[in-house]
DNA sequence: AACAATGTTCAGTC
DNA sequence: GGACTGAACATTGT
């Protein structure tokens, strides 16, 4: 489910939960999800060290190591999930507690047979990634300088001179993740909508009325889904299926690809 | 069984 | 070279 929020909850687990515990050993051995890299090769690199920050840009997510050790990149791809577990020597208090987002959903995505990549701490406890359709990848100094600004923090100037621009589909654009890092499918769409406009308009078209509106939509909805625990929390989110209404007005929801990817939206509403 | 799925990337076209 | 589009990637669920 890793839009934006899912990808900031898992870093803030990382954060409360993982960080300055040396690490006794890593499994690295799936190798699509670690590509590049041969097993061992992520191994290697982090057995003694420990991760000293968890940080994040759009979808990206990364961990430092500290005094001169490597990057370690965690995208989540379509599926991903991170679990970190306690010290095993905190049996007595129910053993591997579980740490990070824990709505029936979430826990039902974390089935032990999509573990894809595991770091095993010193004090016996451990971070996974689960990743159900294996889009998601691991990998050594991953390479961010193509990110565009985070969907959260970007200054209404930059959205509007990065966003408002070219004749691909505002929604394309919004996806864009070299324009603007974080937005999915589903956060875009919630985006649009909230903001009224129409995910095909071209968008060097849109107003700067049009582009301050949808980047305060953006803001809004992606600061709800940080808080209410992911993007499947957005208002239009649930009525975005095939003969679905929207929750507005009460018009059947159009549907087409945009930006390649499957696009709802309200015909009426949305201009 | 065919199709869609919240991710990125890469080949191809203008 | 930049902008843009569509297919491919691995796997699961409908």
């Amino acid at each position: 489910v890793p839009e934006l929020p899912e990808v900031e909850s898992a870093r803030a687990t990382i954060e409360a939960a993982a960080l300055h515990r040396p690490i006794a050993d890593v499994d690295d051995t799936d190798t699509w999800e670690c590509r590049p890299h041969a097993p061992g090769e992520i191994r290697a690199a982090l057995v003694g060290r420990s991760l000293t920050a968890a940080c994040r840009q759009g979808k990206s997510l990364w961990c430092e190591t500290g005094g001169g050790g490597p990057v370690l990149g965690l995208h989540l791809g379509m599926s991903g999930r991170i679990l970190v577990t306690g010290a095993a020597g905190a049996l007595t208090e129910g053993g591997d507690r579980l740490v990070g987002p824990g709505s029936a959903a979430e826990q039902a995505d974390r089935n032990p047979v999509w573990t894809r990549f595991t770091i095993v701490f010193a004090d016996g406890g451990t971070l996974r990634l689960f990743d159900k359709r294996r889009l998601g990848r691991v990998r050594l100094d991953p390479d961010l300088g193509a990110l565009g600004p985070d969907a959260e923090r970007i200054t209404a100037a930059a959205f509007r001179a990065r966003v408002g621009r070219g004749t691909a589909p505002v929604k394309a654009r919004l996806l864009d993740q070299s324009v603007l890092a974080g937005v999915g499918n589903l956060l875009a769409d919630e985006t649009l909508w909230q903001a009224r406009i129409s995910p095909l308009r071209p968008a060097g078209e849109l107003s700067v009325e049009e582009l301050d509106r949808l980047r305060r939509a953006l803001r809004a909805a992606t600061r709800s889904a940080i808080r209410k625990g992911g993007v499947h929390t957005g208002a239009f989110i649930a009525h975005r299926t095939r003969g679905g209404s929207c929750p507005r007005c009460g018009a059947t929801l159009a549907r087409a690809t945009v930006g390649g990817r499957t696009t709802f939206w309200c015909p009426v509403e949305q201009l």
